[in-house]
DNA sequence: CAAATACTTTACTTTTTCGTATACATTCTG
DNA sequence: CAGAATGTATACGAAAAAGTAAAGTATTTG
């Protein structure tokens, strides 16, 4: 449950081409020494990117890359599925259970809804942030980061499951 | 930002100390049993965890492993971070951000921040679920996650707004 | 068209993590 | 004490991730 260098970097060369003016574009070598990373290691970045469908490429001699949306539209949940898959793979149980084919927890898994929930949290979250809200300064990107935390708050918490009490004061 | 191997077994592993009476112990191989995992393998991750306090050995013919503690003052958050530390190393910047010796992005690093948000949320979960908590059947520990999951967000919602300069200066 | 520039693709090397194997130390049983 | 069962410690090999390198394709410019 670490930040991988994928996503760091990936997500850091998504803040670069979201900094620029619309219709503008970047290349690899720009990219590269804006964020001190080898010209290969952005190539490789871009590539997943692409792939994800995150940013567009032009080729030859003014090529470069661009969103392939406005940053307004683009969340960070895409970003990072794109860079690194999601935090818990349902199919985790099934391929490293060891030597046994079912899960050697299937009647009561408790460290699967484990993993859901914390999953569906940090998801939750990803993807209530929009590119655009990581541009700035920090100060009012914590800002941005509180209100969405607070949405995706209100949301887990107002579905209709087993709730002992009422809804937890949000703006405390 | 994936759930790691080390994590999901080791988290197994205790599990398995916290369904056994007090006093009671297992054994290296009656856990690898119970998991399918191999004895090996199992004999590393018993190593971890002792490391960080969190299990108990006795050593010779009657020998074995327990909780060092009851399983109700036992965290997630302490477990997790024995077998794998903490999401966001915050040295991470200092490491990985190639070639130059300072953060690229000193200034005002968004990223880093958002880190810092991601780890606190699931910090603050998992620190508030203890490893009583998920023993027994599915559908009750959801319960007993939900309850947690408003607690930590009662309490991240109820702090005082971030202030601008909260961060120190980085590297540094 | 030819050269320069920039993206594309594939393969390779290095590093880290994961899993296993082996030799050793400790303790109980008889 | 001897032997068997158990934890301890270290080292080794396999697998995955991270980073690098090189040859190829596309586009613009002169």
């Amino acid at each position: 449950m670490k930040v991988s260098a994928l996503e760091e970097y990936g997500l850091r060369c998504m803040l670069r081409l979201g900094r620029v003016s619309e219709g503008e574009s970047l290349t690899i070598h720009e990219i590269a020494e804006q964020e001190g990373l080898s010209v290969a290691n952005v190539r490789k970045l871009m590539m997943i990117l692409r792939e994800g469908g995150l940013v567009q490429s032009v080729r030859g001699r003014l090529g470069g890359y661009a969103l392939s949306e406005p940053a307004s539209t683009i969340t960070l949940g895409r970003i990072m599925e794109s860079l690194a898959g999601r935090m818990y793979d349902p199919e985790f149980c099934g391929k490293h259970s060891g030597d046994v084919t079912i899960c050697v927890n299937s009647g009561a898994c408790s460290v699967r809804s484990l993993w859901g929930v914390l999953d569906g949290l940090v998801g939750g979250v990803l993807h209530r942030i929009r590119l655009s809200d990581l541009i700035g300064d920090e100060g009012k990107v914590s800002f941005s980061l509180r209100k969405h935390l607070e949405a995706t708050i209100d949301q887990l918490l107002g579905q209709p499951a087993p709730r002992p009490h009422s809804l937890p004061v949000i703006n405390g």
